[in-house]
DNA sequence: TTGAAAGCGCTAACAA
DNA sequence: TTGTTAGCGCTTTCAA
């Protein structure tokens, strides 16, 4: 920065001031264009850590992934969240740290990100449920945005309306004349988007006056084998149902395997319908019939939210709700009478 | 800093000096004990900036990803690398700053990170070519590994031997009685890795025998729609292949749709055999004969590497070249003799 | 063993 | 319109 400042003929103080762009500082623009070509020409960029000592800023969030590793390598939505994120946040100079965070493996956390001020905000993604160390950051007005569905709401969060959307799909399969619906949860029932899900599940059956079974439903794991080892459990009960609502893509591609090892085929025998239109959805025959979630959309939000929040602005809304959307495509149909 | 000084009856120098494990300095375990329960009774967690600004080392590295958009969306690595190389660089108190850089958009640069000392090195990923920034970079010394084929060959590298796996998938498809094999490409050529594929390619046919016929090579460009579209092109041609290798899952997953919309069956009437082995490939119909790449291991690979060069130790290799596996499993067979 | 003090490169309040 | 200067919180050399 000394050079800089020699080589334009000028202070320190003028290159910071022209460099930041400092708004009240008059300064010729002649001079300006002297010190940014000065800077152009010794291939000055302003030191990252110095910068932020002296700021208290440090122009960066951390995208906390809470995944198992497992969950992680099936993971289809990662590269469009974070596409999201990067869109809402490079332009206005922020950087984003990855990190992940096993719910399940003890010791890490996220709170020493804050405390050192590395980050200037934190963006969760992933189910939560008494998370603490969240709960006491939240507290403590440290800029957070949790892109999921919280478990307390006063944490600013962006998601999908969860019961909403899958109590489309179980009316999609509702109006093709199915009575006998089962279920699969996309995770363990600790998972708030998991109940959210078997409770839209749930309206939608009770609106169209049919009794809730249990028996009719099992849970997923996230990933192709708990789907997989659900769907055998529910083919082995007694009522077979004649169409399946899986709240997870990855899950549901785990299903039908089960599904045509049974010697089903679908749609004729079972209609399936997925949650999540990940990109494979379309491509595996027949085409998967699902809700679509707008994975960039969801980034994009969370990340201006938390910009807002670091801003200290007050976001318009606590909680974001994105659209989602019913893709109709092969593997669902109208339901055939077997005893005709 | 200060605060836990005074709470343990200590100089910062001392707390500096236990919280850093500086060697060669002699302080009681009694002293360190207290030292270290005043920290955490104060949750105290060093400054990050100032730590940078006075060592010099931000213990940071950044993960550029060169991808459009668009293949951002269906990668199928992502999660897999992220966790690999997390693996490699958490457990040394390493973080990893998530940057994209679309190779077609102009302006943006890494060379930024490195001159403000933001980040210790770059891990880059996905196919460069001509990138002068890069080469700079690391003439100047910058620690920089990448993950994939550089185009010189004095950068630091993770990979696999993709003429060698090429060569071993067309040569299953040989041992199967197939002498007609088409391939597509995983994108256009101007990719290394595109390019290497198709010598394995190449390489097999000619051990067999075969000549090769450029009339049975299409070019794929990462995506489902390349795939559908350049198999749409292939299956036009007068003489039909009985096999294809496709080196890109995706792009494979696409052709598929293509070859079955043409009316023919996988494997009886086209053995498909792809490359990378993404998770959906064992969930789709017949399961997808595939090259199993290993992604967490290229990530980890890579983090060490990386870490070694920013440490300055000179690795042992220059370019890292991991095992693949062929993996059978239903869309490939042998060859159907139609005019029997 | 522990303490004092000089930077690291920048911002920003103040003075000129 | 430009320059001076006091920190930001930490490391690290040197002295005690």
């Amino acid at each position: 920065m000394q050079q800089v400042a020699e080589r334009a003929g000028v202070s320190r103080t003028t290159v910071s001031f022209v460099l930041n762009n400092t708004p009240n500082v008059n300064i010729s623009a002649e001079t300006r264009a002297r010190i940014w070509q000065a800077a152009q020409e010794l291939n000055y960029a302003r030191d990252f850590a110095a910068l932020s000592l002296a700021t208290g800023r440090s122009h960066t969030i951390a995208f906390v992934l809470r995944q198992h590793a497992d969950e992680l390598l099936v993971d289809a939505f990662l590269g469009g969240v974070l596409n999201g994120i990067a869109n809402a946040i490079n332009p206005v100079g922020y950087h984003l740290l990855f990190c992940t965070l096993d719910p399940n493996a003890p010791g890490s956390s996220y709170s020493e990100l804050i405390r050192s001020q590395r980050v200037d905000g934190l963006l969760i993604s992933g189910p939560v449920i008494n998370e603490t160390e969240l709960h006491e950051l939240h507290e403590e007005g440290v800029p957070i945005v949790m892109q999921g569905t919280p478990d307390i709401d006063t944490i600013y969060s962006v998601d999908v309306d969860n019961v909403a959307s899958a109590k489309q799909a179980v009316d999609h399969l509702l109006e093709l004349g199915h009575t006998c619906i089962a279920h699969i949860t996309p995770g363990p029932l600790g998972y708030i988007a998991s109940r959210d899900r078997l409770t839209g599940y749930r309206q939608a059956l009770d609106t169209a006056g049919i009794d809730y079974d249990e028996e009719l439903v099992a849970e997923g794991n996230f990933t192709y084998a708990s789907g997989y080892t659900a769907m055998k459990r529910l083919l082995n009960k007694s009522n077979l149902p004649t169409a399946v609502f899986i709240a997870n893509d990855v899950v549901a591609l785990g299903a039908i395997r089960a599904i045509r090892e049974a010697g089903l085929s679908i749609p004729t025998d079972m209609s399936v319908i997925g949650f999540d239109d990940v990109p494979t959805a379309g491509y595996v025959y027949p085409g998967l019939t699902t809700i679509h979630l707008p994975t960039v959309s969801l980034g994009k939000c969370a990340g201006e939210m938390l910009l807002a929040l670091i801003n200290g602005q007050e976001p318009a809304q606590q909680r974001i709700l994105l659209e989602t959307q019913l893709v109709i495509r092969g593997s669902t149909s109208e339901i055939t009478y077997l005893d005709l």
